[in-house]
DNA sequence: AGGAGCTTGTGAACGTGAGAACAAAATCGG
DNA sequence: CCGATTTTGTTCTCACGTTCACAAGCTCCT
């Protein structure tokens, strides 16, 4: 999304050592197949084996794997170690990131709380949090320290990426504050939209989102029939009481 | 994505009350833009306004609309209230869905504390989880109840969508119980990947995965010259010591 | 050693999405 | 009442993503 790059024309001019944005989102997929498969004591799989664990399709399979190289042997299929490590290496995940979470709300709770943050290859440096009364608690084996150490914090371990699970109000400030102290990845869970400069990655996951994305769906399997076919069409602003929709799902 | 309909050739064969899925993802967020907007008293807006508020740019906002109808006038823009509401219609958030959240873990119990799950539209119904020693703790004005009471809860209640919420391991029984006593929407955040049957949604929400997306385009950005040009090969199963990579985020 | 049988990697066709650009329609000022 | 101005709705073009289909390449069996 934010990496876009204007390519010259000609040919989909896919590699430059540039992988489709949308493979890559499939990649750390992938990587979790593998090592299911890698647990289960499965030394070699096939892309329709691997198609399978990861829920895509085998030519997509292929052809995505195909943009970081040919690690597979044809008539045989990919090994899973070496496949495992080749894509690890491609994402970046085989050295370990430095991330701070802002905001120590329930859901920063919960995302301090997974262990080592579910997934090794980043590293939880620090809990953020501007409010006095939140300042030293303990979550498992991190104490929330006060935002004003953002700077300080980012500096002395190389922080690049910071999650932000504030409320909505706050995030922009907080989001501006990151990027000013030199964190250039940010995922957000506060729901706005956040601004942020050129080379700066920002990605945002949002519940309510998800939800009403469902809820559309919903809508047309069981409305079908139910929903007026031609949109009620109300007198302007004389249309029925309307809940307040769209609100936050902020910490 | 799972909501690819089949249809004949021909134009791009919009309409035929089928929104596009890109469309139907923003539309949340055209949503969450009239209600700041409609908050700060502002009662019309053009295309550019909303677009800037929820950070597309206003071509493609336009578009969008245009598959919901002419809610707009030239010349002018679009009425805030009313288009709030016809989005808010379009998207099914105008009734109540009700939801049941199973995993009552730390990212479980995160959720059902969000204020009524931050979004107007939707209802959390019962909180669910297989754990004897949680059934019975009481979160916000909720209590966690028992797993083995989903059927009799969906049929009651008329549940069409489930928050899975449980480690990786049991997510799939989960999600096939959930199926199995007539939910048709499920939202999951277990790291796995789940198959339903057709006329079931799922949508994912991954912790682990967009942090390496950004891990990924953070590697590129820092890395570029520090990187090996040719990957390095080590020989088949001699590769370094690779930390497990691509593990599990659930609660 | 040679052919049969798999499975990969990729070229080509197709479908979806994004953005530029413009005609149609509404308001407003004179 | 008419022309200038504004802004929508839509068309057209291009880029991206997905899927099909198949040649290239590897292994194994005879």
């Amino acid at each position: 999304m934010t990496r876009a790059s204007s390519r010259r024309p000609g040919p989909p001019t896919r590699t430059e050592r540039g992988i489709p944005e949308a493979t890559v989102a499939r990649l750390p997929v992938y990587l979790r197949a593998l090592t299911a498969l890698s647990d289960s004591g499965i030394a070699t799989a096939s892309s329709e084996d691997l198609a399978t664990a990861a829920g895509v399709n085998s030519a997509k399979l292929r052809k995505d794997l195909s943009y970081l190289g040919s690690y597979g042997t044809r008539g045989v299929g990919y090994d899973v170690e070496y496949l495992r490590y080749q894509i690890a290496r491609e994402i970046g995940v085989t050295q370990d990131w430095a991330v701070v979470i802002v905001g120590i709300g329930n859901l920063g709770h919960a995302l301090a709380n997974y262990s080592g943050f579910g997934t090794r290859g980043f590293r939880i440096v620090a809990l953020l949090d501007a409010d006095p009364t939140l300042v030293g608690e303990r979550i498992g084996d991190m104490e929330v320290r006060d935002f004003a150490q953002l700077e300080e914090i980012v500096e002395a371990d190389r922080v690049s990426i910071g999650v932000i699970t504030t409320p909505a109000g706050p995030a922009q400030d907080v989001c501006d504050r990151l990027v000013a102290a030199g964190v250039t990845s940010i995922l957000n869970f506060a729901p706005v939209v956040l601004s942020v400069p050129d080379g700066v990655d920002i990605r945002k996951v949002d519940l309510s989102i998800e939800l009403q994305i469902l809820a559309y769906h919903e809508q047309r399997k069981s409305g079908e029939a139910a929903l007026p076919q031609v949109p009620e069409l109300p007198a302007l602003n004389g249309m029925p009481d309307l809940p307040s929709v769209g609100g936050g799902v902020g910490a």
